[in-house]
DNA sequence: GCGGCGATTTGCGCTATCGCAAACTCCGCG
DNA sequence: CGCGGAGTTTGCGATAGCGCAAATCGCCGC
C-alpha cells in the first residue's frame, strides 16, 4: 500500500535548513532552531497515486510536503470517497499527534510525484517544547483549514452544484493555479471524478457543467486538465444570488 | 446589537479558580497559573437570542462559555443562515486571535441565557507565553472542530437529507443530550428551522421527517423541543447504506 | 381566559440533479 | 502505428427534495 522511496543519501543525511526556513510553520526561527527542527526528519519520494498515510491507520509520523501536490481523501463506511482538500508545497499534513489523535482521520494521496519530509510523532513534543511558536503557527494553519471546511459546509448547504463547482475551481486556482498564455490552469492532473468528489456531485454533472462553460468560452478543459480563461466570469457564476 | 450584562460585583472582582480548573483548555494547571489565567477576565450574562460576538465584527476579545448553550452561525452574502455548531459549557469561542484573524468568522448567539467569560485579545499572547499547554490544548480543540466540520462536509456530500438530520440529531444528543424519563432530549430550545440550517435543507422537509419518525415512535417532538425515544433506531437510519 | 403570533404541519406542483447506458476520444504502450 | 482502457460526453428517464400556500397548533402575556 505505502510506497515510500528514500531519496538516496539524503534520507538520513543532514537536511538543509533552507528546505524549511521560508515556510510559515517555521517562520522566524534561528538557524540553530531550524537545525533542531530537522533532527529526526527523513525525506521521501512518494509516487503519484501512492499514499503518504492512510485513513484510520496508526499515526506514527507527521509530514511536511516539500514538493508536489497531495489530495486528502475521506472514505465513508459504504465506500464513497470525498476529497477534503489539496495540500500545496510547504504545508504540514498528518499532524494527528498535534490534535491528540492516534489514527489519521483521512488518507493523503500524491496527485503527482511528491517529496515529503517526515518526523516520528515523538518529535512533536520536543519540537513544540523548544519552539513555542510552532504550536501557534500550527494553530493558525489548522484554524485556516477549519474555516475552509466551514466554508464548504456553507457552500454545500446553500449553493447549487454549478456554483459549488465554480467556487471549488476558483479555490484550486488560488491555491495552485499556474498562469499560462491564455489563462490560469490547475497545476496537477485532476479529473471530473475528482471535482465531483470535492463538490458532492457526480462526474456526469461536472462534465455537463464544464462542457457548458467551455461552450461559453469560460474555460478550456481536456483530459485531467482544466484551464480557466475568464476567472471573473467564473466568479460571477460562483457568487450568483439564487 | 450586543447585549452583555455584567454580573453584579463579579464583573471585575476576583473570579474563582474553580470556574475553570476542570476545563480541558486549562487542564493540569497549578493554582497560581489558574489565577494568572483569570487576570483580565470578566464575566458576563448574555441573554437568549443576543450575540456574544458577530460575524465580520472586529475581534477584540475571546471567550469561554461558562454556562448555557451558544449557536455559531454563518450568514452568506445573500442572507442565508447556516448553523456551524452548538457550543457547550466549558468551551472556548471566538478565539480569532489564536488563529491570527482580526475579525470573527461567524456570529455566536445565545440559545438560552448564558454566562460567558471574556478576555481582551491582548491577553492571549501573555497566556500562551506563560502557559504553553494552552496552545496545545487549543490546537486539540480546534482540531476536533475541524474534524467535525470535515465530517459534515462528507455527510452533505454523500447522504440524503433524512440521514443528515439523523446524524445531526445524534450529534446534538451526544454533545448536549439530557436523559429524561422516556428517552434523551436536547437540552435547549431548537426549532425545525434551526435543524434545517444545520443540515442544509428546509424547515418543511425537517418537519416532514420528524412527523414521519414520530409516527414510527422514534422521537417525540413539539414546539422547539425534541426527545429521542429510540436512539439506536435513529442510528440505523443515519448509517443506512444508500 | 383570551387573543395573537410564532412554530409547525401538510398538500401539491416543479425542477435540479442523479443514475445509468452507450458511444466517443485520446493517451500511452507495445 | 494500432490497440486497449481510462477518462469523458451526452441522452433519457426517475425522483428527492424544494418552494409556496393555507391551515392548524400551542405558548405567552395581558
Amino acid at each position: 500500500m505505502f510506497a515510500y522511496k528514500m531519496r538516496g543519501a539524503a534520507g538520513l543525511a543532514n537536511l538543509d535548513r533552507s528546505l524549511i526556513s521560508a515556510l510559515p510553520a517555521f517562520s522566524g526561527l534561528s538557524g540553530a532552531d531550524l537545525d533542531f527542527a530537522l533532527e529526526g526528519a527523513r525525506s521521501f519520494i512518494v509516487r503519484k497515486d501512492a499514499a503518504v498515510f492512510e485513513q484510520d491507520g496508526e499515526a506514527h509520523s507527521f509530514f511536511l510536503l516539500l514538493h508536489g501536490h497531495v489530495r486528502v481523501e475521506r472514505l465513508t463506511p459504504d465506500g464513497q470517497k470525498v476529497v477534503a482538500r489539496y495540500i500545496s508545497e510547504g504545508e504540514l499534513i498528518g499532524i494527528a499527534v498535534a490534535m491528540g489523535r492516534d489514527t489519521y482521520p483521512a488518507s493523503a494521496v500524491a496527485a503527482v510525484d511528491c517529496t515529503v519530509l517526515s518526523w516520528p510523532n515523538a518529535r512533536w513534543a520536543a519540537l513544540t517544547a523548544r519552539i513555542p511558536a510552532l504550536s501557534g503557527n500550527t494553530l493558525k494553519t489548522v484554524g485556516a483549514r477549519m474555516e475552509e471546511a466551514q466554508n464548504r459546509v456553507v457552500e454545500m448547504a446553500t449553493e447549487r452544484v454549478e456554483q459549488r463547482v465554480a467556487h471549488t475551481l476558483l479555490r484550486l486556482l488560488r491555491q495552485t493555479g499556474r498562469k499560462v498564455e491564455d489563462g490560469v490552469e490547475i497545476d496537477f492532473p485532476i479529473s471530473r471524478q475528482d471535482i465531483a468528489e470535492m463538490t458532492g456531485t457526480t462526474l456526469f454533472t461536472v462534465s455537463r457543467i464544464l462542457s457548458d462553460w467551455e461552450g461559453k468560452g469560460l474555460v478550456k478543459s481536456g483530459r485531467q486538465k482544466i484551464t480557466v480563461l475568464q476567472p471573473h466570469r467564473l466568479l460571477v457564476i460562483a457568487e450568483a444570488r439564487n
